[in-house]
RNA sequence: GGCCCGUUGGUGUAGUUGGCUUAACAUACUGCCCUGUCACGGCAGAGAUCACGGGUUCGAAUCCCGUACGGGUCGCCA
């Protein structure tokens, strides 16, 4: 090595120490006769002196150094003179007297700041990855990253699960995401996909008798890109056989439970992580991904004596719909642009409008001294006190709130009073950083109607066992079929996704006919799987669970490039190595393939 | 594919109801000075045809249209 120590362990301990440093020139302040060094390396900083009156010829070097500048430096560890102890560096109570100073290579000034806190522009960032990694969040992203995965094999390995590789080179199945394909060189016009996620491998491990089998497994799926969606993501992928949903709710409780407690301590997780159906997911929180960080709860207001008989709402009624109520607290403040935006978010989501009643007023006040001249609404004349008082007793409003209302067809109040609750969470800061609200959504529907497609299809997979009690439905109504699938939530995202297996032959086909195969079809695309249900496949079932959101939502990190060393922008490319890019003719040749209209540059 | 936001010296921002801008400030950078700083300090200097293309105008960083790139989001993500 380079180096005897690093510069973030050195402290008043080794005082007197001869040590060999190797790092990066962090800062350099020059007071004319006495240089003071900040030298970094992973570890941390160090303060390097050099005094000319001591020695003169490597002085004359250190005036040269510049800003990362990579340099050896041989010294000894000294106390500082009373007074100038740093206590913001844990070196801070010593300096590195320098005897010998080495560069070991120059650098050119970098694009931006690599020695300080300060926003840089993304896309700058991503094409000098290199440097942007040297800096401290991405450093500190990329050890908690670490120290997730270390701990997540640690604790499976503890729990008898095996860790098993499967390939990345594997079979197309063109449902669900869109493959990532790789041409085959031996079988001209034949085809590789990239995984999408090990699903049915990990079914056939089971088959094969492995009982528990976990991977830190990449996918790749070739959608468009989002904030929390890469083309290729991190998945612990994980499979049991002999198992039900309250086994599996468990492991991944006590994972995540212990994975926070040693890993993130400082995050206040709220245990025993809550169990609800997606349908009152939906109807609570207007989401199958609640962030239970803050309550502020959708309630039903459609029975509410008065109110379905406005006109606004009556037809709704007729049309079998109901209306919802949401509380903004301290919302009566809004000002009519904020309105406007507060509906701006409900039409995106489909709502006709959005019914706000301000309850203008101290918080102290009563609500039965609520007068009329309280109640700001763009319905306040056909609004009386009465009514305004009842909905609010329901929906448990205080004065100085907003009540914001929304009607129509069931699904639409729910998702756009769900997307509003997310945003007012968001502008009235109710998402508390450093709380970690898990939680499990079970019993999916099995299918959803594929308006494109005119067919029902699979909601999470095809390979989801229905709930056996419902299988009567499937004929009459098969939109009401609920599946065993669950996902894990965690403030808001989707953190973990699985379901319980079909293990039977026979069930397995009928439901793939049920979407639509044909006896050819699916063998030629499932035979392997269907075949290995035909001998003796255990009861199984698992779940996946994002690595990248997991570690960004620990790390506090807006998006999951954060905590991705090397990610891709949202146009899917590579800025640091400018992939994709066109490649030789003689490769594609070698592969049997031609392009047709290629747009030069 | 749709909608929204952004692009000004190396970096981060100001300026954006068209004209007091010879485009400002901070920092970084270069040189000089400085022996206890740690975001060291002082002085001086260099550095931007305001993403690109077109249009409106006597006059455009500023208004309009288009393109590129980046970001957010809907569709999409079994």
């Amino acid at each position: 090595m380079l180096k005897t120590h690093n510069c973030g362990e050195l402290d008043s301990a080794s005082v007197g120490e001869e040590v060999t440093l190797a790092g990066w020139v962090n800062r350099r302040r020059d007071h004319g006769g006495l240089i003071f060094l900040d030298l970094r390396d992973r570890s941390g900083i160090v303060q390097v002196t050099f005094d000319p009156d001591k020695n003169e010829a490597i002085y004359s070097v250190a005036e040269e150094l510049r800003s990362e500048w990579v340099v050896k430096i041989e010294g000894s560890v000294s106390s500082r003179p009373d007074g100038t102890n740093n206590p913001n560096i844990s070196s801070g109570e010593i300096e590195i007297h320098a005897h010998k100073l080495e560069v070991l290579n120059k650098s050119l000034n970098p694009p931006f700041y690599i020695n300080e806190e300060s926003d840089v522009d993304e896309s700058l960032r991503l094409e000098y990855r290199y440097l942007d990694l040297r800096r401290d969040r991405m450093y500190s992203n990329i050890l908690l990253r670490h120290n997730v995965v270390k701990f997540i094999r640690d604790f499976l390995d503890d729990q008898n699960f095996l860790e098993i590789e499967t390939p990345i080179l594997m079979k197309s199945t063109p449902e669900g995401a869109r493959d990532y394909l790789v041409p085959s060189r031996v079988y001209p016009g034949h085809f590789f996909a990239l995984p999408q996620s090990p699903q049915q491998l990990k079914q056939l491990l089971m088959i094969g008798g492995i009982e528990k089998y976990f991977q830190i497994a990449r996918c790749f799926r070739d959608e468009d890109l989002r904030a929390d969606r890469q083309p290729e993501f991190t998945q612990l992928d994980l499979e049991i056989s002999f198992v039900e949903e309250a086994d599996i709710f468990e492991l991944v409780e006590e994972l995540f439970t212990n994975l926070v407690s040693e890993i993130t301590p400082e995050l206040e997780l709220a245990g025993p992580f809550p169990i609800m159906t997606y349908e009152e997911s939906m109807d609570r929180f207007g989401s199958d991904k609640p962030d239970l960080r803050f309550s502020m709860e959708l309630t039903d207001i459609t029975n509410i004596n008065g109110l379905s008989q406005m006109d606004v709402f009556q037809s709704v009624i007729d049309e079998n719909g109901i209306i919802k109520a949401i509380v903004a607290p301290g919302g009566s403040k809004f000002s009519r642009r904020e309105i406007t935006e507060l509906t701006e978010v409900v039409r995106s989501r489909g709502a006709k409008g959005l019914l706000t009643v301000a309850i203008e007023g101290d918080a102290q006040t009563s609500l039965s001294d609520v007068k009329m001249d309280d109640i700001k609404s763009p319905l306040s004349k056909y609004l009386t006190v009465g009514l305004v008082k009842d909905i609010a007793a329901k929906v448990e409003a205080s004065v100085g709130d907003m009540l914001l209302i929304v009607a129509g067809e069931r699904s639409i109040v729910d998702e756009s009073l769900g997307e509003l609750r997310n945003f007012l969470g968001d502008k009235l800061e109710m998402k508390d950083p450093n709380k970690l609200n898990f939680a499990f959504i079970t019993e999916f529907p099995l299918f959803q109607w594929s308006k494109e497609r005119e067919q029902w299809e699979s909601t999470h997979h095809p390979f989801t066992s229905p709930k056996l009690e419902e299988m009567h439905l499937l004929d009459e109504s098969p939109g009401d079929m609920r599946s065993r699938a669950y996902d894990c939530v965690l403030n808001g995202y989707e953190i973990a996704s699985g379901s319980i297996r079909i293990h039977e032959r026979e069930l397995q086909e009928n439901l793939l006919r049920f979407i639509g195969y044909s006896q050819e079809e699916m063998e030629g695309r499932f035979g392997h799987l269907l075949n290995a249900l035909s001998y003796g496949a255990p009861p199984h079932g698992g779940i996946a669970a994002g690595i990248d959101r997991l570690v960004a939502v620990l790390a506090g990190e807006p998006n999951i490039r954060e905590v991705i060393p090397f990610p891709k922008t949202q146009t899917s490319q590579d800025l640091l190595t400018k992939a994709p890019s066109l490649v030789d003719v003689q490769q594609l040749q070698d592969i049997g393939l031609s392009i047709n209209d290629i747009v030069e540059e």
